[in-house]
DNA sequence: CGGCATCCTTTCTGATACTG
DNA sequence: CAGTATCAGAAAGGATGCCG
């Protein structure tokens, strides 16, 4: 599930902020394009980890969040980030 | 580090057993081809996360284990475990 | 604003045959 | 036994233009 280039980014993203709009997502992840970005938020809300609210507004207006389902991975991201921690000072 | 098909299945081959030979990784690997486990047990040791042993003998024998800083990432592992359990019990 | 469709390039993976 | 080399197919990723 969270095998692809922004899939981690995209839920260290949303597990610092609860609740983000795609344009904001795009803007906090440099480098990362419009189709990566939809295809990895299709890809997350369909394993259940994240959720798409479409508020049917006009101009559009879509967010994200971690699922219920999703927080359950926060024990990993969190040790993920330990790690990094650890790495850099070794 | 851990992108790629196989790299957490060695990864937690190697947390279940601490010293496995590159054959036995590839028995108890179904489907993974000789190419792709020699190319990540590479990449997992040049990222510091597995020591390669070549006992110089012959036949040859090699042995993986977990390195110090491997072990580091045993958290993310045990969280991932716990995550997938409780993924499987909903 | 958010997303699709298309095209193109790169990367990844697997099958096979071969070496010391 | 462990690893390498080569090839071919599949998959992933990026750039661009378009839509409601």
């Amino acid at each position: 599930m969270i095998q692809g280039r922004w899939k981690l980014p995209i839920l260290f993203r949303l597990y610092a902020d609860p609740s983000m709009r795609t344009l904001q997502l795009k803007r906090d992840l440099p480098g990362i394009s419009q189709k990566m970005l939809t295809a990895h938020l299709r890809e997350l809300a369909n394993d259940g980890l994240i959720d798409r609210v479409d508020y049917g507004e006009r101009p559009r207006r879509v967010e994200y969040h971690l699922s219920e389902g999703g927080r359950a991975l926060l024990p990993v991201l969190i040790a993920m980030r330990q790690f990094s921690v650890e790495r850099m000072s070794s």
